[in-house]
DNA sequence: TTTCGATTTGTAATCGATTACATTTTTTCC
DNA sequence: GGAAAAAATGTAATCGATTACAAATCGAAA
């Protein structure tokens, strides 16, 4: 008696309330005109007089379906990354899918933990933002993958479908954006080395200096890792100079934002003394002081492309396209100006 | 013969390559040291040559457990939030846990559903990250529910234990240091009028200046909603003032950021003219131009505590404390200075 | 009314692991 | 060497749903 109340209601229980079968009652629920509007009612009226929910674990069990995608996030704290996932549970939420999230804190063994994981029926499919990651088939052997979907940057020599922002173009854009300003002496801040994001956007800066018959000067070219500290310290360098660069462009927005403070803290103002642009429009460069010009990737709508594809993926059908490079678009703010 | 190649392994499929019952399968790889070590390497041989891998669902019904947690958070792109998420992600990692997260756009609906979904065994515990939630008992009746921390906000009238930032004592001490500074009219800027948070940071506020037998000037408290353009509006409205205020505390970064770009677009330069103090400590504070003065929030460390907190009652352990109140600290920097 | 097909419902097998309990093997100790 | 205790393994029930197939019910046409 008391035991019937604490335990958890099963289907059966509702089946015998309802007077019914158990496939009636999981039929009621799942397809609910596969059955008499009656017996609907009354298995309704069970299932709030029980108090009856579903588990969960039986259900995938059974169907070896999970109507769950996991995302793999090198940090869930970047904002970079945080506004795509924006994207990607959207659209997930739109299809009747649930998102689970793996932080791997850029660390290849949980990475590898997690894409293991998913191979076990915990998720429907496998979104990696990071091109880091080769999932290696459990065992290193057979390959019976999961659907999987890059995104943000795509995976060199894979052929796991991406979505990704056409880097290049937008650097190019970017740089010509500054020549037509009138700057010549353009400085570059770099990524990582070995980022593939990186070695487009380098290229796309090449590319526009190229099509006006520059080469790019060595010495306006400096290293950086994608952080504040790195713009900082290539402010310093571009100050200890014999002559400044007319513009700086850097690969990403906290770089640009780096070297707009190494620059005022040197008393040079930014942009009557110098322009600078980033990369990336990452929440607060339209806040900073000066606005940021920069590069505008729409990254929630890369993770909504990446979704809509795992899940055609998913259901069987024929995704669009396996390769998508979304356009960027640039964003004109108070950090540039006509030399 | 295909077929055997194709299908995915089970349990005893290892068991008979093996030459050895499932039960021992199972106990190899949960609890290795329950077998010898011959057996063991024979399992782990077996596991290797059939590719198995554990069917999780299976498993979860079986145990009745899922080692995975949902933290249910109003928008994981909040620059907030997702370092909170961060802290949650690296403590159950650590315990062996994984993380579901639902985003649900703040979206009551979709809070409710999945806090359904919860306790539908689909995981073990949940982390609410949103002091609106009061998650009602599936059917409106019985109360089963899965253990559960809010974090971050507390959830009025709810006896759900909770972490999070002694907001009220962080904002009285922000304020002391800008009376320290000399200043005396000194600016509020409000966060959304029925939020918990703003309650307390607001009754610092204060607190303070009745510590000094001052009351707030209405004309000084501005209203807001955690927003840049509140920042920026409350800045034109202060303009306005027959006199300006010494110092304005905003009662979040993005609004202190409006503030400083709105009195900067006036003419009037931060603090030199006009100090600014914001509360959070988001990313780019500390890169904003001024690097701003601000209480710094422990996000990963809110949510590494309740982290620890969920786990305790998921395990069945009294948790050391029910409601935590974590020690913000303030962190001068370069808007804010004396007088 | 009867019959046939369509609709609705029921029976019972099944998904793939874990684990209580029973049984066998190994170790320990006199 | 043998008895008792400890360790290792095996047998088979079990978790809670879904669904193929069979059976029952219903409705419409003849």
């Amino acid at each position: 008696m008391m035991d019937e109340r604490l335990r958890k209601p099963r289907i059966d229980d509702v089946a015998r309330r309802a007077g019914v079968s158990t496939a009636t009652v999981s039929r009621a629920l799942a397809t609910p005109d596969q059955v008499k509007p009656k017996t609907r009612a009354a298995v309704e009226k069970a299932v709030l007089e029980t108090g009856y929910v579903l588990n969960v674990a039986a259900r995938n069990l059974r169907t070896n379906r999970t109507h769950a995608v996991l995302a793999v996030v090198p940090d869930v704290a970047n904002i970079f990354f945080s506004q795509v996932l924006r994207g990607i549970s959207d659209t997930l939420h739109q299809h009747g899918y649930r998102l689970v999230i793996a932080d791997t804190g850029n660390d290849p063994e949980r990475e590898r933990d997690h894409a293991e994981f998913a191979q076990a029926g915990w998720v429907d499919g496998l979104l990696l933002l990071n091109g880091r990651l080769l999932p290696t088939p459990p065992g290193g052997r057979r390959r019976l993958a999961v659907p999987t979907v890059s995104l943000c940057e795509r995976i060199p020599g894979s052929d796991i479908p991406y979505v990704e922002t056409a880097n290049r173009e937008a650097a190019r854009a970017m740089t010509e954006h500054l020549l037509q300003l009138g700057h010549r002496r353009i400085g570059y801040v770099c990524g990582p080395p070995n980022n593939i994001l990186e070695h487009d956007r380098f290229a796309g800066y090449r590319d526009a200096l190229a099509a006006r018959g520059l080469v790019p000067d060595l010495a306006l070219v400096r290293p950086g890792d994608y952080t504040l500290a790195a713009g900082e310290a290539a402010a310093s360098a571009y100050l200890a100079l014999p002559e400044l660069p007319d513009a700086v462009f850097a690969s990403n927005d906290a770089m640009a934002m780096g070297l707009i403070r190494g620059f005022t803290a040197a008393g040079l103002s930014v942009p009557e003394a110098i322009s600078i642009a980033g990369f990336d429009d990452i929440e607060f460069a339209g806040a900073y002081n000066p606005a940021l010009t920069t590069v505008h990737q729409a990254r929630s709508e890369i993770g909504a492309r990446a979704t809509t594809m795992l899940i055609d993926l998913i259901e069987g059908r024929q995704p669009a396209s396996r390769e998508v490079h979304l356009p960027a678009e640039i964003v004109m703010r108070d950090s540039t100006r006509e030399r």
